[in-house]
DNA sequence: TTGGAATCGTCTGTTTCAGACTGTCCAGAA
DNA sequence: TTCTGGACAGTCTGAAACAGACGATTCCAA
C-alpha cells in the first residue's frame, strides 16, 4: 500500500492481470510469451517478484493459495485497475527503442570483410522471413475470435516493421553484389583516388 | 588480459574506437549519441568503465592521461581488432528486440477509452514525423561526404522503421475515428451481441 | 573578472538480467 | 506397480546495467 515506484513491467504485468482474470505467475508468462513480450520482454523471474510487489502497493490481491504446486493466484483490485487506467490514459514521452546486434555489425561494415556483410544480411533475411511467417499464422489463428480483435491490432505494426527490417536487408544482400561493400584494401585505394 | 566476458556494449566501444581511432569517453559518447546509439542505447557513465575493462582485456591502450581535466584516450589495439573482426564475422543468433510503451498500451486498448486511443496515436504520429525529418535531415548532411556513406546504410533502416510506424499510427488514428475502438460500455454490448 | 553555460567525469543505490537450479506432476515403459 | 524422462512451475544468485545526481573544469561574453 506504499508508494512503490511502478516500471512499464509492473503495468504489463497489471494489465495482463486485467485482461485474462486471476492469474498466476505462469499463467502470465505464457500469455505474454505469445503477445507483448514481442515489444516488452523480460526475464520471467520477474514475474514471480513482481506480482509481490503489485500486491504490498495493494494493486493485486493474493487469492489464493493451493498446496503441492503452492501456485499463486492474483486479483487485480480496484485500486490497481485505477491505476492501470491513470497510466494508459497517461502520455508517452520515450520513443520506442530498438536493440539490433545486426545493424552495429553493419554499422561497422568498413571493418569487415564483404563475405560478412553478405552473410550477416542472408542471416537478417531469414530472420525476418521467419518472423513474418509466425506473425501472419497468428493474424490467421485469431482473425475470427472477436475477442481478442482488438488485441491483435499490435501484430500489425510488428509486421510492418518486420517488412521494411526484410526489404532492407534484401537491399543490402544485393548492394554486396554489387560490390557496394568494398573489402578494406579495395576502400583504402578508393579514398586514395578521391 | 584475462577473459571478461564482452557484452554487445563493449563491441560497441571496440568499434566506435577502431573506425575514428584514439578516442576519449566523452569523444565516444557524442560519436555514439549521432550513430549507433539509435540502435544500441546505454547510459554514458558505461563510457567511462566499459574502456577500462577492455584495457584490462588487453583490448585497448591507455595513450595518454593530460592533467586538468585528466581525459583519458584510448586505442585499440592489435588484439582488440582481432576480437572486434572475429566478432563482426560470427552470426547474429538474436532477433532485434522493440522496447515500445506506446505499443502496450494500444495493446492494453480495451481497457481505456476510445480518447486515450486516439492521443496515444496523434502523440505517435507527432513523435515518429519528427524522428523522420531528423533522419532526412542527417542522410542529407552526411550524402556528401564519401567517407561516411558506407556507415550512413543503417540509417535507411532507421527510416524504413519509422516509416512503418508512422503508417501504422496513421492507421490507428484513422480507426479510433471510425468508431472501431470502442469505450468499454458499447464493447460489453458488443460482446453480448455477438 | 566574474559568473553562467557548456563540457566532461564520477559516483551511488537500485533494478534488471541471464540462466542455473530445485521441485512438481504426469505418462508410458518395464 | 515402480521407474524414468520430459514438460511444467518456481526460486535463487551474482553480475551488469541503469538513471540520474553530483562535482569539476573550461569557455565565453558581458
Amino acid at each position: 500500500m506504499s508508494s512503490v515506484r511502478l516500471s512499464t513491467t509492473s503495468y504489463v504485468v497489471l494489465g495482463m492481470i486485467a485482461l485474462r482474470g486471476p492469474s498466476t505467475p505462469y499463467d502470465l508468462k505464457r500469455a505474454i510469451g505469445r503477445s507483448v513480450g514481442y515489444f516488452w520482454s523480460f526475464p520471467h523471474a520477474q514475474l514471480y517478484s513482481e506480482p509481490k510487489r503489485l500486491e504490498d502497493a495493494g494493486l493485486l490481491e493474493l487469492e489464493e493459495e493451493q498446496h503441492g504446486r503452492r501456485r499463486k493466484l492474483y486479483t487485480i483490485t480496484t485500486e490497481g485497475e485505477t491505476a492501470l487506467r491513470t497510466w494508459l490514459s497517461e502520455p508517452v514521452n520515450a520513443h520506442f527503442e530498438l536493440r539490433d546486434v545486426a545493424e552495429i555489425k553493419l554499422f561497422f561494415n568498413e571493418l569487415a570483410t564483404p563475405e560478412d556483410v553478405a552473410r550477416l544480411a542472408s542471416g537478417q533475411i531469414e530472420q525476418h522471413e521467419r518472423r513474418i511467417a509466425e506473425y501472419e499464422s497468428m493474424q490467421k489463428r485469431y482473425s475470427d475470435i472477436d475477442d481478442v480483435a482488438s488485441r491483435m491490432v499490435t501484430l500489425e505494426l510488428g509486421l510492418g516493421m518486420e517488412r521494411a527490417a526484410l526489404s532492407f536487408w534484401r537491399d543490402v544482400a544485393g548492394r554486396v553484389e554489387r560490390g557496394e561493400f568494398p573489402a578494406p584494401p579495395a576502400r583504402e585505394a578508393a579514398r586514395r583516388a578521391r
